[in-house]
This record gives C-alpha cells, sequence and structure tokens, in this order.
DNA sequence: GTGGTCTAGACCACT
DNA sequence: GTGGTCTAGACCACC
C-alpha cells in the first residue's frame, strides 16, 4: 500500500502534495494498474488532515485518468493512456520549465548545479521502485 | 527598454509573469545593472494591467536584490549581490524543485528528457546575453 | 493571540507599524515558533483597516523568514533561521542606522544619550521574554 | 562652505539626505551661527540634481528653525533655539528608535552589536568637527 | 472559514 | 511625471 507523506510546513497546498505523489508513484511503477489505494478516511486519519482534502485530490487523478473509483470498494490505479500527444505533452513540460529556471537562475544557480539537484532529487523519487 | 509580455488566463499569475521576465532578462544580462525598467503606469497601460499588479511585482524583485526603486526616478536594476545565505538559497531551490519534478514526472518524462529540456533552455536563456 | 496596536496618522506606515511589532513579538519570545497569528480579516477588522494593508504586512514578513502562510489556515511563525548573508544583513543595518542618526542628532542628542535610550529599549523588549 | 554628498543608490530620499547632513553639521558644529550655505543653483548643479530639491531642502530647514534666508543673498545658519522641550525631544527620539530597533533585531542583531554599529557611525560624523 | 490575486481609484511624497 | 500607501470590493483556491 502506498505511503504518503505531506510536511504541514510546505507552501505547497496538502491536495497537490496528495496528487503529486499518487502520479509520481504510478509514473514510475512504485504503483501498478490495479493498485488499491488507501481509504479517503484512512489516509485522513492517518495524516490527520480533512477527508475533504484527500477526496478532492483522488477525484482529481481520476478525472485526469490516473485513478479509477469503484463504489463501494475504493480507488484503484486506471490502466494508463496517453492523453497528451506529445506535442502537447512537451508543451505543458516548457511552461513550467520556464518559471522554473526564471527562479533557479536568479538564486544564482548555473546549469551544472541545477541539473545536480534535479538528479539527487530523481534519485530519492526512484528509490522503492517496483518496475 | 524591456519588453515584456504575459498571457491572462495563465495559471501563472500575472506578476509572477512580470518577476519571472525581469529575473530572466537581469540574469542573462539583457538589462544591465542601471538599465530603468519600464514605469509602473506606461507597463500597466502597455499590458492592459492594473498598475497595482506591475508595482507588486516590481516591489518583489526589489526585496530579492534584483531592482532598486528611487521614488519620483523609477525602477533600475540593481548591483547584483549574494543576499540569500547559500543555506537559503539551496532551500528555496529545493523548494521549487519538488513540485516541478511532481508534474513532469507525471507528465510522462524520465530524468533524462528532463535534463535534456532544462540544458535546451538554459542554452536560449544565454543566447543574447551581453557581458 | 498577539495584541496589535497602529496609530493612523504616523508619518510611519499602517503596514509598517504591523511589520515592526509582529517582529518584535517573535524577536522577543512573546510569539513561538508554529504560533498563529491573528487572520488578515480579523486584525483589519479589529484594527478597522483594509484588509489588504494587513496582507501587505504578512507577506513582507513571509519574505522576511519570520512568518510562513498555510492556504486556508492561516498564518504562522516560522522556525527562525538565518536567510541572509552577513554581508547582506550588516548592509541593512548600515542603511538604517544612518537616517535614524542624523534625526537623533539633529534633535540635539549625543552619542552617549543615544546609546543609553537604545540600551533603556532593549531592556523594555527583552523583559516578558520567554525563551 | 559645507561639503554635501549624495548617494542617488540610496532609498533616502534626496531632499532628506540634504536636510539631515546640514542638521548634522549644524549640530556638531561643522556649521556656526551666521555661516552661508551653498547656493540652491551652485550645490543642485554640483550634485547633479534638480534645483528644486535643493530649495525644498532649504525651506525645510528655515521651516524648523536651522537656517535663515535673507532675500538675495543666500541662506545662513540660524541662531539656535530649543524650539522642543526635553519631554517632547525625546518622545521624538522614542518615537524614532522603536521601528529602528524592530527592524535591527529582527536582521538578528544584538544590543551590543547595535552600540558598537552605532558608534562607529557616529565617529565618523564627528570627523571634521569644528568645534 | 482561511489566504491569494486583481481591479479601480484616491491621495501623498519625490524629482 | 515618478513611486508609495491605502481603501473598497470582487473572485478564486484551499481547508
Amino acid at each position: 500500500m502506498l505511503r504518503i507523506q505531506i510536511t504541514t510546513g510546505s507552501s505547497l497546498p496538502i491536495y497537490r502534495q496528495v496528487v503529486d505523489q499518487v502520479r509520481c508513484a504510478v509514473a514510475t511503477g512504485k504503483l501498478a494498474v490495479g493498485d488499491p489505494l488507501p481509504s479517503v478516511r484512512a489516509l485522513a486519519g492517518e495524516l490527520v488532515i480533512n477527508p475533504n482534502t484527500i477526496a478532492k485530490a483522488y477525484s482529481m487523478l481520476v478525472r485526469d485518468g490516473v485513478l479509477e473509483s469503484h463504489q463501494g470498494r475504493g480507488y484503484f490505479v486506471a490502466r494508463q493512456r496517453d492523453i497528451y500527444t506529445r506535442k502537447e505533452r512537451l508543451r505543458r513540460l516548457s511552461d513550467i520549465i520556464d518559471p522554473f529556471l526564471a527562479e533557479a537562475v536568479s538564486l544564482g544557480f548555473d546549469e551544472s548545479q541545477i541539473v545536480d539537484e534535479i538528479q539527487k532529487r530523481m534519485q530519492k523519487l526512484s528509490v522503492g521502485r517496483t518496475e
């Protein structure tokens, strides 16, 4: 069962932390098609946050085709399909790269430092990978 | 004089778009130390947005040491200096790396693709650099 | 909960009065790490001023690392950390010392009187310190 | 003849820099009663700023009883009189001490460091003192 | 309920 | 003309 962790000390909203972690787990293979997710109430209780926040995160993931909900049984990883064309995905990537780089560069980091830090972070994400 | 472009309807707030573009222009040398910026009212008029929005963007850049304001004269590019400690800069970098990577990974990109795209973008930013 | 007082009609802008008082409260331990601040709207209502003015004060305190904001929950005292380099802190100190001394000297006070008064004030600030 | 220096790189408005320096010079005895000041046009030309700015500074000093203007001859240091009572002067001092200390303390400086820095600055001001 | 963004418009300070 | 402060009020995102 996926282990979700949130940091209340972050400026990133809680529901986004949940969405991002589930997406990452699916993208990296930590969660396989058909795997169940923690129930809304269980997860909300464990993280000591409002169940509505989890429900919102899950339903966004359903809307995006990452999860499926089965009435009375819970949420499960959906069969993945490429929703976006390659071009669309690249456009979305560059949309988020530009503000990220603007901030990083003006913090005084150069290309190699940024890439280094990204590689460090990616390795942490990949730990526990099942695939 | 710097040419700023914004897209209303983006999820990125207008004032952030302005901040990012000014930061990039300064970081890449398109704007040099002492260069004046478009006046708050002029830029607001040109972009057809409220002057307060520009004022907010500029004042954030002042707080980050990118610009200086001079009452009655306008905003100017400040002499760049290290205002944040190394630890603080790393903290801010990691703050923006995590949501960025989460989004990129969930778009289906892997580490090498993300790094590739970042390197491409960085090269484009450097083109036109004066210093 | 922190009690903030402002004097309209002062030459010091309202948002600066708020910033200064919160800073003092945090620096002297009257507010501890994690303590919540009055909500933007509640404080604005209590002081009978516009919420935007409080929002401006709080967001400056966030940029200086004194507070943290959490969407939908409120503002909280942040874990204090050194965000500015030693050089930058000295630069900021000298920026405020010169106009302060110019004013004090022109009021007819000499060095020892100014230092005396500062020491008195500092002792008052430290009274009530918790840590 | 008094030598006035302004830094356009400061956030302190030019007219305030002029006012403060004249006041300091008078308070420390660098300028004695009856001494002439540089003419508005001469000083404006020397500092490469708008004559109105100097005129404004001088007329504020006249209003405060620091200078006297003699039609066609220029501005001169006025016979000093105590405009404010001791109580009033102390009130004004504490008015400016509080925001100053709030900022200094939250920059991480303690009492001895602040006093040190003030003593350094005061020595610089006193250099060239005539009295 | 909370904070975040943006608008429209006023009045003041500075050059 | 420039920026700085403040108000009033809207709409959205988050919990």
